[in-house]
DNA sequence: AATCTATTTGCAAACGACTTGCAATTGGCG
DNA sequence: CGCCAATTGCAAGTCGTTTGCAAATAGATT
């Protein structure tokens, strides 16, 4: 799946920053910030990073990830599905949590229909611990 | 419990403005933001609302609500044990969550000390979902 | 290939939500 | 009652977006 072939699909102009802040999503093993991918990407403005990442967002290309300390962060989804994250508050790594099957569980409980969720965890990573 | 008692407790003075503050915290049946404690305090800047919800955060006694999608709320602690919640999205009605016990799986899962989370849901409560 | 036009861009300014510095005030111990 | 560290209000500053607008451009049309 190449840029080219999402961005048609879409109707998406395939300019130079828009290919540059979705190759910078794509190429990230972890989500990151509106600051980082505009570090990378010699040939965005700020503003275009943005909106460009909030376009993807809108089109469900890009997913926001929240830890509702700092900055949020975005992820490209392609053929990921949803999932969660924990990230190391010492080192900043962050990992992927699959399968939390809460959802039913809590519409059960309160009869709402659940629409959206925040589910992130902060903790220190295996390897932070020993040190 | 009243309020001189928590005051005393934590070396606080009890002031016009932090007792204004703490009620509205009290007294308010779901969390809510800086902006809405502070226009039911009539007697209390915006920045002594503000430094005495992260006073209050900081000894343990409020803690803050984060839905990822709007400014963060807080919420008097007393005794109640750490919770979290479900915001109905179109009434903005407040439900509680307890018993998510994820922290233990979470933990066995990819072998970090969790620390903190933020797990919160969004839907449409009962009410709504009938109209 | 040249033209056209809706998208998309960079720039700069505006914005909302905190956050802070500081001088004035004040609660509550001696 | 007087002191003094804690607390306050005000105003200004900061941070992280968010927006307006005129210029640039991708890619459809001739």
């Amino acid at each position: 799946m190449d840029l080219g072939q999402i961005f048609k699909k879409k109707k998406l102009k395939l300019t130079q920053p828009r290919k540059e802040v979705a190759e910078v999503l794509l190429s990230s093993d972890k989500p990151v910030s509106l600051d980082e991918v505009h570090k990378k990407c010699p040939n965005a403005d700020f503003s275009s990073v943005f909106r460009n990442i909030k376009l993807f967002e809108s089109l469900g290309l890009v997913e926001e990830i929240n830890f509702g300390d700092k900055k949020p962060c975005y992820e490209f989804l392609l053929d990921k599905k949803h999932h969660h994250h924990i990230r190391c508050e010492i080192c900043g790594r962050i990992d992927r949590i699959d399968n939390i099957c809460l959802v039913n569980k809590i519409e059960k409980e309160t009869n709402y229909k659940v629409t959206h969720h925040v589910i992130e965890f902060t903790g220190i990573c295996p390897q932070c611990r020993e040190k």
